[in-house]
DNA sequence: TTTAGTTTGTGTAAAAAATACACATTTTTG
DNA sequence: CAAAAATGTGTATTTTTTACACAAACTAAA
């Protein structure tokens, strides 16, 4: 912020709201970028174009932002009327603002990565068709959203090694198994199970809940949950620099 | 993106240019955090905000983004004004949008962090009074800028660990005590300078200038460069879970 | 009820990385 | 020439990561 006024003497503005109007305006818009997690793979959740130009294509959920809210409760707002859900992670990952990403005139948009467990929530099907997608596997999208995508799904795997909010896909109480395989499926590696283990058990957020798996095929394996309050503590400064 | 439209049967918009006109707009500002370093302290360039409503108090660099420009583009420019260079690091952090955080209505800002030798460039002060400031010492700020700048310094404390930006803050060649003595400021922490030594060795980018320190009133140390371009290649997918 | 199949749960040895710590060397200053 | 100050290097210890194997639990099929 800043600008205006004349030479070396400053010159105090007094009338703020007319400084305010002497700038160009334009529509914001929020898009969310809601993964899931099912069947071993990463999923997300796209709809189908509303607009003539983009027919068949799909696109992020988004909605302008309203004149009166912050740019995260117009994520928050689009994922409560979507996914029926209100208390879902979500984090700002960036600005797409190219002048011309719209075809309707200038629209610059602000990237939600949300994640959420795919059977805990209701799909809200308004008007559009709502679909979740394997993330491997889409190709074309409406606007600029795979450039969006393709930037928050590198956003997530890094994200998902130094924050635990990779747990958000998978439900409350969950196995070391899912919990692994989860990884597996965003990062795109094999990791060795008895390590992976030894991990989480050392950093020792995980809580036993006494249960076990069922309905499966062979032996159940114990279910956890993530003590996230514990977690919240133990933030560190020095963590080693890693390049 | 999307909305509008009706029913389930999908009505698709012929008219994207109608659409966009129906949603509300706003001005946008890029604000930068300019942090630089000096006599071992992290410094940040502010200036003296020109609003009567916040004389005598200290804001961000920014402006208004401009009509047809992208966000990142506003803040290189504002970098390029008040500072003269155009080859400096500059990173988006986060968007600040609380309706009413501007006293002359609506504005919301893109936070960009930005990294730069405090030595190599010329202060432009063009209309109001330019000054580094120690991070540190910063009470207040106009608008909500103070919040801006500790999140960027947040922001910038945990980035310097997993990516080389912080040598941005340091002359071309540099000698270890001063990379040292940046980390040490900008995390707070004291390290050991063997065990440093030996890290910044073993990843192998640093390049032997040849050179050594000159006026300094003891042992000159070697200078080094950092070779971003090995860097860049390394780049790795599985680094481990280390929450 | 037995057996084959599948996955869980655990332990250990080796390698790599991080930490703690000490001394001789180089240069400037007085 | 001696004192002061910081550089440059090495090693032993601890911690973390990696690689790897086998017994136990449970299901499904014969």
């Amino acid at each position: 912020m800043a600008k205006t006024a004349g030479k070396t003497n400053r010159q105090l503005i007094k009338d703020p709201v007319e400084l305010v109007h002497s700038y160009p305006g334009f529509p914001i818009t929020a898009d969310c970028v809601i993964f899931g997690f099912e069947n071993n793979e990463l999923k997300v959740l796209l709809i189908r174009s509303d607009m003539l130009q983009y027919k068949d294509k799909w696109s992020l959920l988004g909605d302008y932002v309203y004149e009166d809210e912050e740019f995260e409760e117009a994520a928050y707002r689009i994922l409560k009327r979507r996914t029926g859900m209100d208390d879902v992670y979500l984090e700002e990952v960036k600005t797409f603002s190219k002048p011309n990403r719209h075809p309707g005139g200038r629209v610059a948009t602000v990237a939600y990565c949300s994640l959420l467990n795919i059977n805990f929530h209701q799909l809200k099907i308004l008007e559009n068709e709502l679909h979740w997608h394997s993330v491997n596997s889409i190709k074309e999208m409406a606007f600029d959203h795979k450039e969006i995508l393709d930037y928050c799904y590198k956003w997530l795997q890094k994200r998902v090694q130094e924050h635990p909010l990779g747990i958000n896909l998978l439900p409350d109480k969950f196995s070391l198994r899912e919990l692994q395989n989860l990884y597996e499926a965003i990062l795109n590696v094999k990791l060795d199970r008895r390590n992976f283990r030894k991990k989480f058990f050392a950093m020792d957020f995980l809580v036993d809940t006494g249960e076990v798996e069922k309905d499966v095929p062979h032996r159940p394996g114990k279910l956890y949950k993530f003590n996230f309050v514990k977690y919240e503590k133990k933030r560190k400064v020095w963590t080693g620099i890693d390049f």
